[in-house]
Formats: structure tokens, C-alpha cells, sequence
DNA sequence: AGACGATGTGAGATCGATCTCACATATATT
DNA sequence: AATATATGTGAGATCGATCTCACATCGTCT
């Protein structure tokens, strides 16, 4: 039995009254009789009428959907994440569209592109962040509201919210040479990535204030999946001289480098040194237990989605840049090396 | 500046032609002559024209969109999940709307009352699942397909992809009665639903069939999330006679319980014995590894995607229901317990 | 009593895309 | 030459909700 929704044109027959005092009576606007207004009221029950807000946004020009594309669903930070704003757009009485870019350009584009058409208010992003920014700073043109979230795009004037990667890098990095390291080890995702690059950046202007030169051969380039950081991490620590200690720049990777320690027989932290970016859940499981540059991964969605909701609600000044400051947790994975 | 998307109606003005010889041009049906078709697309590039998925969706009476309502986006298995919709869905030219019912029945409701009326063309629904199920049956009663996946819901007729809990769950605690346990906890998330009563039943199954009593004393409820099974897992653990193994029903409260082992200083498998329903990331980081009953988690998002997309194409046949096999993964978090 | 405001209701336009129908031409067929 | 058939195009209806406007009907005030 296919029944189709009811419409208020149904509503408004059965209470024997017009579309419009129907629609009136419903939203209570302007006047209408009490005596109406129940009729239509009882009308809208019985038919079980939910209104189409398809046809509600076709006229307003609005959907109160938000969208939220981010790199990667599946990395626990973008759930979090996603899982906040998602609680945040509830509350303001709006539905979530999660897109996953997959780190492609070409598909953060046709996403947009696709989400754009259906008139959603407003969206969150990670932008991959290459030159072209194109299709960012045309939501911007079109005033439709957007918050960078974890990474910021060159040349688009927009909110943003992310972490101080480069600061959280050195610390990292600091602390290691401060615990005898030289031949320090990088694992990063792909450098079209904004916090790739902050977080190289910041590994790198540690090494050069120790003056330790910058090694290639130290610098290993993978994608963000747990697999592949351990196809990487075998790579770099296969080599004739291997770093002593690594730093990885997100938890998926620093996941992936524990797996090929523990597949190398490499043992942590007496063979080698581990700091990873972004805490994770079971880092404190770990013998021993995982030293990190931790974010404050609540704050960021909900700080993101408080300020899509500001623009949504028409607050006009400008762009806000919220760069939050991470903290560095020394738990075991670190040892103190000895000489060279 | 804020320019208004471009309309069908101004590439119909800028190319001297109708709107429904515009229409034809870009969309390619019926007669259109080879110049104008030319004239429209030119006139549809240089504004721009993208078109207005809303107002074609009220006409269709479609929206290109899928629903998906997990428990919770945070847990891994429904990030996994989520996420192999997703790409199915994009590869249908079909976007993805993501909610989570946190384990409420009202606001599962809620949020499928407010994605039904979007017009959304179909829904993969993690239910809640406890006695009223009338939301759901209002989806196929209005012909809205639906897919049930991880839990089925009583008195639904509809496709369902679950995997076996009850045999998984006994597989674990036949195994741990196999090597000599008897006095078997269970630290499982609330009984309204589905797979913790399955797994419950499993669990008390095996139980039965070794002859060994059922004792409440044994079974801890929380809530699924970490913090939650670190509470619970004290508890059960801190009474004057605790259990010698543990059975966790998800990958959360398995790592929750780990933390709280950690946290009372107690030994895995030297103190007490550790199977977690739900494999995951890290199961194989820790000292001991931890044994586990995993499911085909990547097949269960793709099959239930699968079979929504084929009811969209409007496959008629009955419901199916998958049902996945689980594996037992022997590790290390079990050890063998000699005499009492 | 006449006028003005408050109250209540309906007809019709609108949002943007699509589709049916009617009406043109042009070419082909007898 | 007359009739079919193919080809092109536009006017207007439609999807469902909302809003403006016009038109009632009251009551009240001068």
C-alpha cells in the first residue's frame, strides 16, 4: 500500500477551508479563527501531515541542512568532529550531510558542487588545500557561510578553525633532541595537506634551531590509513643508518608505525623513540604507553559549527581565525639516547 | 556580492528561447536544433548554471539522497560503516545523510520523521530496536526503502544485514569455558538492543550448556563508550569473588575494560582473561594481543548500500535478511585457568 | 449613521525545473 | 498537389508551501 504524504492542500480540504488559511493555521501567522484553526489542526492530524521541506526550502531558498565534508570519516579526529557538529546542527533544528573527500581535490570539488546544488546553508570543511581554491571562495562569493576546520586555504577569506600544528611539531621534535635524538624521523601524509605541511614545517625549524641538518632520507611520505603507514615506517627503518626516533603526524600513522615496530621486532622505547600527533584512545593501552601532541578535538567541531550558526544567523564582521594550542603529553614511548 | 545562482530561466533569456527548449538542451530529451542546443549550453556556461536539485526534487518527487542513522558515528564500526555507504552512494550519484540516534529511540524518531520529509529516496537504519517500531513500518508502508543493518527490528518486513552475535558470543564463551573458565563475566551496553541481547544470549547459552549457573553477579550493564566500561568494568571487578574472564559485547567497552585492568593494576591474561566482540585497530597493540570475535565489518555497509541502491531501482522481491559469520581470533588475552 | 480599524478568509502568484500539449515548419510520400 | 511524418519550439500546468493582495465581516468611535 503506497500512500503517498499528505499535503496541505489535503489538510485544507478536509477541514473545508483555503490552502492559505490552512498554511495559517498550521505556522499561526496572521489571523485565523480559533475555531478554524482546530479544524485544520485536527485535519493535519488525522492525515498525519508533515509538510514537504522540499517544497518549504524551494520557496525560502533554504534547506536547514549544513554540510561537512572532511578528509576522512573513518580517522577518529574527523568523527569526533563530525559527531559534534552533527550534535550542534540538531540543536539549531538542521540535518547533517557528512561528505568524505578522500584527500582527492577533484572529489571535494564535485562534492561541493553536489551539495551546493541542493541549497544547503552553510558548510564546514577540511579543504586538501592546494593552489586552487576556486570552488572555496565560491561559496564565499555566493555568501554562503563556510568554517575551515583542521587546515586553512590559501586565499579564501573565510572562519577557520584549527590547531597550532607548526608549535605542536617543534615541541614534539624539541623534546627528542632534548632527549639526545639527531637522526629523527618524520611520517607525514601527503604534503598538499595544510597540517602536513605546518607539522613538517614545525619538525623542521626545531631541527634547524639544534642545528641538525634537514635529511631526506629521515622523511618518510605516506597516505593516512593505518596500512600504508606501515608499509612506509618498514621503508624508512629499513635503511643502513634508520632514525632513532619518529614523529608522526597524525594518530592513524602513528597507529600504522606501532604495527610495523611491533612486525620489525623493533622494540619501543628501547630501540626507538615514538611521538605521534593527535591523541588517541588507546594510546595509554600500549607497553609502553604513547607520548602525543594532543589537540582539544571537542573543541574544534563544536567551535566550527558555533560560528556556522553565527553566520547563519547573519552575523556579518570579519572572518574569525581560531587557532587552538596543542599540548604535549609525555607518557613512555621516549627514551634518552646516549651519545651517537 | 552576492549573486543568486543562475536559473534556468536566465540561460533560457540570454540564449532567446523558451525554458523548455532550455531544458531540452541541457538535459538532452526530445527535439532541440544543433544551434540553439549550442546557444543554450553556451549561455548555461557563461552563467554558470548549475540547476536546483530542490526544485527538481519536488517535481520528481526525489531527492537524490540516502539516509543513514547509526548508534553512534564515534564507534569505529559505524565510522566503517558510514563510510562504505558513502562511497556507494557517491558512485550512484547519491549523496549521504548522516544521523545519530545515540541510542534513543526519540531521537531516532525525530530524526527520521525530519529526513523523511526532506523526501530523502531511502534509509540504512541501526534501530534502536526495542517494542514500537511504527517508525520504521511507516517507511514501508509509504514505500520508502529500508535497510536494517547490525540489529533487526521486531515486526519490520524489510532487507536486514546482521551478522551471527549469538553464535560469535558463544563461540568466545565456549572457548574461554574450554580452557577452564567458569566464573565468566559480561560487560554488555543496554538490553533494549539487539545485538546485546543476542550476544547476551550466546553468552548465556554456552553457559547453560556447560552446565555452569547464570549469576547476575557476573554481568555489567553501561553504556557503550569507553568511559562508561571503564565504571562498569571496576565494578563488576571490585566484588569479593569477580569473574576470572571477561567477555566485553564492543569494541569500545573491550578497550574501556582494558583501561580499567590497566587502571586496578590487574594483569591480562595472568589475573583475568579478556574476549571483546569486534576486532579493532589496536587489538593486536597491545601486551598481550587480545583475542576476539570479529565481524565482516567492511561487508556489511557495502551489502547493506547494495541492496538499498537495488530496491531504489525497484527490485520487488521479498526482504532479504544477511546474516555474517563470525570468526573467533585467537590472541593472547586468554589464559588457561587450572582447577578452581 | 458613516467611517475606520481589527479580524478572518480565499484567489492567485511565486520559487525553479520539467513535461505535456499545441503549433509550427520542413521534408518525404503517394 | 495533397497528405503524412519528422523536426523544433513555446505556452502553460505541475510539484507543495507560502505570501501578498483583495475582499469580506465585524465592532467601535465620532
Amino acid at each position: 500500500m503506497v500512500r503517498k504524504p499528505a499535503t496541505l492542500k489535503d489538510v485544507a480540504a478536509l477541514a473545508n477551508v483555503s490552502r492559505a488559511t490552512a498554511a495559517r493555521a498550521l505556522n499561526s501567522y496572521g489571523y485565523v479563527g480559533d475555531e478554524t484553526a482546530q479544524k485544520v489542526q485536527a485535519a493535519a492530524e488525522k492525515l498525519g501531515y508533515r509538510g514537504n521541506r522540499l517544497a518549504q526550502a524551494l520557496r525560502s531558498g533554504q534547506l536547514p541542512i549544513v554540510g561537512c565534508i572532511v578528509g576522512d570519516i573513518q580517522n577518529p579526529f574527523f568523527a569526533r568532529i563530525a559527531h559534534d557538529v552533527e550534535v550542534l546542527a540538531r540543536e539549531r533544528g538542521h540535518n547533517l550531510v557528512i561528505g568524505s573527500s578522500e584527500e582527492e581535490l577533484a572529489q571535494e570539488i564535485s562534492l561541493l558542487a553536489s551539495l551546493r546544488s541542493l541549497s544547503i546553508r552553510g558548510f564546514i570543511v577540511a579543504p586538501t588545500s592546494q593552489g586552487n581554491n576556486a570552488h572555496l571562495q565560491g561559496l564565499i562569493d555566493e555568501d554562503v557561510p563556510l568554517v575551515l576546520i583542521d587546515r586553512v586555504a590559501e586565499g579564501v577569506d573565510c572562519d577557520s578553525v584549527v590547531v597550532d600544528n607548526e608549535g605542536g611539531a617543534r615541541k614534539a621534535v624539541e623534546y627528542l633532541i632534548g632527549m639526545g635524538h639527531t637522526r629523527i624521523g618524520l611520517l607525514q601524509d601527503d604534503m598538499r595537506i595544510f597540517t602536513s605541511r605546518e607539522r613538517r614545517s614545525g619538525y623542521r625549524s626545531a631541527l634547524a634551531a639544534a642545528a641538525i641538518a634537514a635529511d631526506d632520507r629521515m622523511v618518510a611520505v605516506s597516505q593516512s590509513t593505518v596500512e600504508h603507514a606501515v608499509d612506509a615506517t618498514i621503508r624508512l627503518f629499513s635503511q643502513k643508518s634508520p632514525p632513532t626516533a619518529l614523529f608522526t603526524v597524525d594518530s592513524l600513522m602513528t597507529q600504522g608505525a606501532l604495527l610495523a615496530f611491533r612486525s620489525m621486532g623493533v622494540s619501543i622505547p628501547h630501540d626507538v623513540s615514538l611521538i605521534g600527533f593527535d591523541d588517541f584512545n588507546l594510546a595509554t593501552f600500549t607497553d609502553p604507553q604513547i607520548t602525543v601532541v594532543s589537540q582539544p578535538v571537542p573543541e574544534i567541531g563544536r567551535a566550527a559549527a558555533r560560528i556556522l550558526f553565527e553566520r547563519l544567523a547573519g552575523k556579518d564582521d570579519a572572518p574569525q581565525e581560531i587557532r587552538f594550542e596543542t599540548k604535549l603529553i609525555v607518557r613512555g614511548s621516549v627514551s634518552r639516547r646516549s651519545g651517537v
